[in-house]
DNA sequence: GGAGAAATTAACCCGTTGGATAAATACTGT
DNA sequence: ACAGTATTTATCCAACGGGTTAATTTCTCC
C-alpha cells in the first residue's frame, strides 16, 4: 500500500509548537478563570488536549507555566498599542483613541484582567523575575509623553501631566470598571455590561479625561452637543 | 484558698466572642494575602490563635468564612462614608473630601482591595448570595447624587453626571493605582508607593475629577494655583 | 529500513488540605 | 457542689494535586 495515504490509525502525531501554543492557551483559560493557586494543572492538561507531563516538558512547573502566560499577555497588548498610531492625530482625539483602544481591549481580553489581578495580589512576585517585560515600556510611555506635549503647544490642553499618571488614570478607569464589574453589579443593583451601560460608560471616561485635560467641559459628554448655552445637561442616566 | 484568685493554670479559657473575632480577623489577613484558594485554613487558625475545629464551630467551612470576612469587609467601608458629612460642604470641596476619603480608606485598608480583586476573580459568586450586602448601597449613591445636584444648582458643575459613574470613576482612580502598583511598579520602573509618588496621584485624581466637573482647569493640580496666565504649567514629573 | 532522538502516554508517589469524629475541659445555673 | 451544656483540644483520614519515573510511539536522517 502507498506509504504517505492510508498511514493507519496512528495513536497520537508529533506536534511541538502547535502543543506548546494549545498548554498556553489553555493555561491562560484556566488561570485567568481560577487564579494562580485555584488552578489545576490537570485541567489545564486536559483542556489543552494534553498529558499533563507535557506542560513540564514543553514549559516547565505551575509557577514558570504562569510566567510564560502572563508575558505573553503583556507582549500582546503592547504590540497592537505600537499600531495605534497616535503621532499623526490631533492630541484630543489622540486621547480619546488611546481611551477608546484600552476600553475596547479589556472587553475583548478579559483573561489579562484577570492574569494582571491574580499577579497584583501575588505582589507581582513572578513578574519581578521577567526580564522581557521591563523593556518594552518605554517606547509607550514616550508616545503618551509626546502627544501630551503637542497638546500644550497647540494650546488644546491647558496642562501638563505626567504621561505615566495619565496612562495610569486612562487604564483605571476602564479596569476598575470591568473588572469589578461583578461586584459593582451586585452592590449597585444594575448590570454594568449590558450594551447601554457600557456605551454610558465610555462616553463618560472620554468626557472626563478630555474634558480635564481641554477643560473644555461642554464637550465632556456626547450628549452634551448642543446644550442651550451653560446650563446643565443632564447625563442619560 | 481563696477561689476568685489561684485559680491555678487552666489549659484554657472560653471567649466565644472573642475567638470569632480573632478567627475572622486571622481570615482576613490569609484570605487577602493568598485569595481564596490560597489560603489555608490551618494557617488562619494558627494565626487565630485557635484550634481548626473553631472555625467551623464559630463560622462554617471555609466559603462561609470567606463571605463572613468579604461581609464584614464592606460593612466597615460603608459605616465609615456615612460619617463623611458631604451633605454640609459645597460640591467642590465636598468631592474632593470623597476622593480624599477614598484613596485614604484604600491605603489604610490594603486587604480591602485584595477581598475585592479575589471575590471579583469569582464573579461575585459568594457576594450574590449574601442579603446585607445588598442592601446598604443606595444611600451611598443617594448621598452622592445629592452634591451632584446642589453642583449644578450653584453652578460649580458644568455637567450633570450619574452618580454611580461618578463614584465609579472616583473609586478607579484610586483602586486600580493601589491595587495594581506592583506590577505597574516594575513595568514603569519606578516605585508607586513612596511618599512623593503618592502625594502626586492624589493631587493627580482630585485635578483630574474636579477639572472635568467645573471646568476649572486652572485648579486643576495643586501646583498650578499661580500660573502665568493660561499658558501651560508642568506638573511635578 | 533501522537506529537513535524527540515527543507523548500511562502509572505512580507522597505531602497537603479541608473537613470530620471523639474526647477533654471550662463554665452556668440551681 | 454537681449536672448539664458550651467551648476547646487532640487525632484522624480520604481526596486531591503537583510533580516524577518509566515505558511507548513517532519521526528523521543516514
Amino acid at each position: 500500500m502507498a506509504k504517505a495515504k492510508a498511514k493507519r490509525t496512528l495513536k497520537w502525531q508529533r506536534d511541538p509548537e502547535g502543543m506548546r501554543l494549545r498548554i498556553l492557551e489553555a493555561a491562560k483559560q484556566e488561570f485567568s478563570a481560577h487564579g494562580l493557586a485555584g488552578a489545576r494543572v490537570d485541567r489545564i492538561a486536559a483542556k489543552a488536549g494534553a498529558n499533563k507531563r507535557m506542560l513540564y516538558y514543553h514549559v516547565g512547573n505551575k509557577d514558570e507555566l504562569y510566567l510564560a502566560v502572563l508575558e505573553g499577555a503583556y507582549d500582546k497588548i503592547r504590540s497592537e498599542e505600537r499600531g495605534l498610531d497616535l503621532e499623526h492625530l490631533d492630541p484630543p482625539e489622540a486621547i480619546r483613541r488611546l481611551i477608546e483602544f484600552t476600553w475596547n481591549y479589556f472587553l475583548r481580553n478579559p483573561e489579562f484582567l484577570s492574569l494582571l489581578q491574580t499577579e497584583n495580589l501575588a505582589r507581582a512576585k513572578h513578574l519581578k523575575k521577567s526580564t522581557k517585560v521591563k523593556s518594552m515600556h518605554s517606547p509607550f510611555v514616550e508616545m503618551i509623553r509626546t502627544v501630551v506635549r503637542r497638546g500644550i503647544d497647540s494650546g488644546d490642553f491647558q496642562v501638563a501631566v505626567d504621561p505615566v499618571q495619565l496612562y495610569i488614570s486612562i487604564a483605571a478607569l476602564s479596569f476598575f470598571y470591568l473588572s469589578n464589574s461583578a461586584t459593582l453589579s451586585v452592590i449597585f443593583g444594575r448590570d454594568l455590561l449590558d450594551k447601554k451601560a457600557k456605551d454610558e460608560r465610555l462616553a463618560h471616561m472620554v468626557g472626563l479625561v478630555l474634558a480635564a485635560l481641554t477643560g473644555q467641559s461642554v464637550a465632556l459628554f456626547e450628549i452634551a452637543k448642543a446644550p442651550k448655552s451653560r446650563s446643565a445637561v443632564v447625563q442619560t442616566v
